[in-house]
Parts: C-alpha cells; structure tokens; sequence
DNA sequence: CATGAATGAGAATTCATTCAT
DNA sequence: GATGAATGAATTCTCATTCAT
C-alpha cells in the first residue's frame, strides 16, 4: 500500500502544479493566449503529459472554477454555521469574498471576470447554473434571513443581494486588474466599502 | 466572398471601421482570440490593407484604449458643466459610468476588465498612469465638492471615491460578463445601487 | 488583362500540381497516412499555401474524386455519342473504363478502391449518390438498350450491369493494386476479359 | 477505464484476441487510422500489453496478412479434396472466394485491396510473391484441369484464372467497400456472376 | 490605396513507443 | 505478465505578417 500511496501522491501532486500553473497563466495572459505548450514549459513536463491529467484544455478550464465555486462555498459555510446574527454574518460574507478574490486571484478571474461561458461547453451544466448559482442563492438566503430580522431595509432580495456582490466584485476585481492604480490602503478600503453599504456615504 | 460582394456604403473613414471590428472583437472574443483576418472579413477588405493603417495589432489596441478613455472624459465633463449641485452631478456621474459600460461593452471590456498593459509591450504601459488616472481624478474632484458642500459624510475623498468606482464597475463587469445571470431589471439594479450607496442598506 | 489571365493560369497550375501530388500520394499511401505536410513538402510550397487553394485536407479528397467521376462520364457520354450498335457501345464502355482506371490509378483507387465516405463529409452530398451513381446510371442505361435490341441475355439489368461493372473493376484495381503479380499481357487480359464476360469461358 | 472492468472471461489466448481486433480495426479505418491505444482500448489492457506480443505495429499487420492467405488455402485445399468434378470444383472455387472475402472483410481488405506492402518495410516485401502467388497457383491448377477435361474452352490458363480472380475480386471488394451502393440481392448477385462467367452474358 | 500570394511560427491534440516497477 | 507514467514526433489547421504588384 505505501507504494501506491506514495504514487497517488505524487499523481495528485503533478495535478495540482498544473492546476496551478494554467490558473495563473489563464489569469495573466488570458485563456486563448495561453497554449498547453506554454503550460507544459513552465511544470516542465512534456505537453503530452497534461493530456494524461486532463482532457483537453476545457477541462482545464472547467476544473478550476469547479475548484473556485467549492472553495468560496466551503468558506461561506464555516461563516453561516458560526454566526447566530445575520447582519453580522452578512458583513463577514463580504469580508470572506473579497478575502477569497484577493488570495485567489487567478482562480477569482478565470471564473469571475472572464467566465468566458462559452468555453465551458454549453450543454454540460454551465457553470452558472449549476456551482456558481448554488454559490450566489447562499448570499440570497442570508440576505432574506436579514430583512426577515428586520436588519435589513425592506427591499427586493435578489436586488439587494446582487447590489452586494456587485460591490464585492468590484472590490476584488479592481484590485486585481489594475495593479498599479494608486489604491488606498487595502483593508481600509474592504472595511470602508463594507460600512458604506450597510449606512451610506450621504450625509 | 464577402471581399468581393463589398458594401457601396461610403468608406471614407476606413480606418474607423477597423477601430470599431476590431474593439467589438477584441472584446468579445478576447485579445487573443481575435485575427486580423477575421476584422478584415468584417470590414470587407483585405487583411493586408490594416497594415495600411495600423502598425501591427498592438497598435490597433493601443489606440482603441485611448478612445475609450476620451469618450468617457467627454461625457463627464459635460456633466460637471450642466450641473450646479455636487450631489446631483454625482448621481449623474455614477449613472453615467455604468450607462457608458453598458452602452459601449466592448469598450469597456477591453479598457477596464481587461487593462491589457501586458499586451502593449512594456515600455508604453503607461497608459493606465496617464489616460486612466486622469479619469479618475475627474470623480476624485467631484466627491471632494460634495464633502466641502456638507453633501457626503466626511471621510477620506480618495476612499469613497474608490468606494463609488467599485459600484460602478462592479455592476457593469457583472452584466457585461455575467451575461446569463438571472439579473433583476436592469434599471431597477443601477438605480437601486446608486441610492443604496448613498443612503446605506441598513434598517 | 493580361496580366490576371497570366496569375489565373498560375493560379490553377498551383491548384493542379496541389491535386496531382495529393491524388498520387493519397493513392500510394492511403488518405489518412499522407499528411498536408508531405503533400506540401512534394510540391516544394509552405503547408499553408495549401489552405489557399483548399479550404481543408478532405475538400482535397472530394474534388478528386469528384474530378474523377466527371472525367469518366465525359469519356463514357463520347462513346454513347459515337456508337450507333449498343453492344459495340458497350464494349467500348467496359475498355473505356479499364483504361481510363490504368491511364489514372491514383484517382481510380482514391475514388473506386478507397471511398473513405466517412470522410466526404456525409451530409453534404455523399459522393456515392451524387456523380458516381449518375456514372453507374449511363452504364445501366445502356445494357438496357442492349438488353432491348435483343443483343443481351433478357436479365435483371440491374444485376447483369453490376456484374460488368464487378469486372471491369476487379480488373483495374488488381492490376493497380498488385503491382508486383505476374499479369498475362495486359491488353490481352483485358480484352480476353471481355470477351469472357460475353461469350463465357465454358465449352 | 474499460482496463478496470475488463472482462472475466478467460484471456488463455491474449495474442489471438490482439490479433483479431487489430485486424478488424485496420480494416475498417485504415492502417494509419489505427492506434495502439484504440486496439488496447477495444481488447481491454493497456497499450503496453501489446508490445509484449508484437514487435511493433508493423509485426502486427505482417502476422495479420499470413493468417489470412493460410485461411484461404485451406479453404480452397478442402474443396480440392473433395471435388472429383474439376468444374464442379471451379464454381465452388469461386464461391468460396467471395464468400471467404465477404464473411471476413477486413482481413480481405488488409490483404487483397490494400495490399500494404509499402508499410511492411522494404526486404520483407516478399509475403505478395510468397502466400499470394502459392494460393493462386492453386485456381491455375484447378483451371488447367477443367481444360485438360475439356469442360473450359481451350485458352491461356494463366489468363482464364486471372480473368476468374478478377470477378472474383471486383465483387468481393465493390461490396465491401461501397456499402451505400444499392447492388441487388447479394446471392443472386454472386451466383448470377458465375453463370455469366461461364455461360456468358450475350445472346 | 488596396490586394493576392505566400510563409514561418505556433495552436491543440494524438500516436507509437519506452522505461521503471 | 502487465501496467502507469511519460515523451518526441507528428497531425491538421490558423495566425500575423511581408512582398511584389
């Protein structure tokens, strides 16, 4: 058994490094741009080799933001299981996802800013409806947990809960895409939009 | 085929045509993804005769990301002549930001979802610096009325001007990218966003 | 003018060795082992110019054999034209077809021997029932009126043309395909053929 | 992950079942169309497996085409054996011919309709001059007999048989190879062409 | 101004084959 | 005896680009 321990081990391990690499690759340079050779450089293993982990560079694709979708629900599990008060988890919600973007940058932009649908081959469950829409209806759930508590100003749900992402996404994705605009400092920014959209920036 | 069966329409600004194909593809389709070839398919002319134009196919990016910023610039100065009161014209502001992504997707991709500064050869990366910042200063002035007036809490201008970016293209991005998310009413989400941001969500 | 009859003619010189070296190395090696690259390296072109002349590897297939067929017909329709006497006719039309097998092996075995249908692309008009069996048709038409003047066996036509044809075809491609067999004098072996199919080789 | 699953029965005979499916796979899409992989895929065991059997791919095919001619012989051998009648004895020659192709075509089509001998290196060419010609110095043999009794008529033997094979060969590989060719009914097609090979076709 | 012809480089992918186990 | 991992070479085809006209 230890051999082939140690073997599934190392299969996972080669798995992951290309994972890896074509993440941040897709991220960096866009995934057309990026060919399985340039993949198979940088691992430095033949470009065959990919062919023996993945099906073609779809799958790829599909793999990592299958990955993305699991770790960011994952993450906002462990929040709802521990928090009895929505608002509070609702913030904490925010301050997970823009965490994840920022740690995961190349996952958050392969799957969130260039989702690219149609690579993903359409008829086998877009990926919106399937990972990424289990992901969004969890937001949803706690935002109708916020206003059923009265936390929250009446309002269309979706509306609000997609308001939310949206800050969130810009949030995340700006700081992502444009490295060398002059941001203000990071957390105070995150923590800054967070207040700003539970009371509002009018006086 | 379509070469032969040429459009009679007046070409006298060829050189429009090719910065138009070529934005709409390059954003649809991703940088890479899009050929000189097919632009030239969809002007109808040869692929030989963009060089005729245009450097390469860099250049031809180049000079789109410069329209996109001038374009915006020009609607928001309009804005800031037309409007007395900060708070109003920074209403108008946000609505024109996410108004113009909307309208000019493909614009807007190119230029803000995916700065492509990689593909513009090191050394002229500075468009981002220049073109870009300069945009934002526009906002950065604006808010500051608007605190001066009393109109937004005080806080720092730079921060909630970010705050107010991260909105703004935090819904366009999610629109344009996101094309088959069960988004409410378009209208209803830019408006609601803008007055959430102001007034806060919070009971 | 002259100028753009001189590059149409070279034009078509290009697209004519294209075809000849394809048929001649698709007949000699098989459609699936000969590879654009061989094809382009025997006429001393770059792959790609290939794809100027050809939109892929099996529209090089199809236009060969439909080449064939129409130069078949072509023959066959002159010896309708010429013979007055169907049974003379006839004979003529099983030499023609032996000969022009033997005078063209490559298309021959391309179109006859290996039909690959599977590559022609089904949907578009398989070749089987397009030019080929129109070929097939003048052949059936013609022992019909044979068979009419009382210079044939009363048969199924269907039945006796197909026989022919198995003769005709039995002896191309043996003599095609078996190179190294030792044949009896060719002419002799084909006429003697003919005479056979009619007379019958019993005492 | 058909390996995983791979059939119970017993595999006493590993070469045997290689042998058939490569033979069958040849056949139906070509030498150059088949791979390793598909032949390991179709018999259940890795690819590796098969170079513990065969050579190469080329051993392979050389061991596919001796089956072939051995079967024949045999065929034909026992017919011989038991046909006091050599006329009697030739028709069922020739049945047993185009039976022997049509109920094992793609060991006819390896071996008789693409003789490959061009993939099985240059010095061993010699299976065409060596199987080949011993099975058809048998049908000489039968022909010179039914002269010699006075039941063909008086004719070059080599050519009689080879006009005999020919028939033979163009209905056995017309039918195999134009499958969407709408011949009659197939007996009737075989037996009506020996009556016309014997008796003629003409009036 | 515009183009047709041509090409070298590179894309995704598949193949036969080897090697260590 | 059988296999999993790995690869170099080859496949079709597309692309940006150049050159002569």
């Amino acid at each position: 058994m230890g051999i082939r321990e140690r073997r599934n081990r190392e299969k996972e391990n080669l798995r992951r490094e290309i994972l890896d690499a074509a993440s941040e690759l897709f991220a960096r340079e866009g995934y057309a741009s990026v060919s399985m050779r340039k993949i198979a450089e940088r691992i430095e293993y033949s470009p065959t080799t990919i062919y023996l982990y993945f099906k073609d560079k779809n799958d790829l694709l599909r793999q990592i933001c299958e990955e993305t979708f699991a770790k960011l629900i994952r993450k906002w599990e462990q929040i709802v299981r521990k928090n009895e008060d929505p608002l509070t988890a609702l913030r904490k919600y925010m301050r997970a996802y823009v965490d994840f973007g920022l740690k995961y940058p190349n996952h958050y932009e392969v799957t969130f800013i260039n989702p690219i649908a149609d690579h993903l081959g359409g008829n086998e469950s877009s990926y919106e409806s399937s990972m990424g829409k289990k992901a969004f209806e969890n937001l949803v759930t706690l935002v109708e947990r916020c206003m059923q508590a009265g936390q929250l100003k009446k309002a269309d749900v979706a509306q609000t809960s997609q308001v939310i992402w949206a800050l969130g996404h810009g949030l995340v994705s700006l700081l992502i895409s444009h490295k060398d605009f002059p941001f203000v400092n990071r957390k105070a920014l995150i923590e800054g939009s967070i207040d700003m959209i539970f009371d509002g920036i009018k006086e």
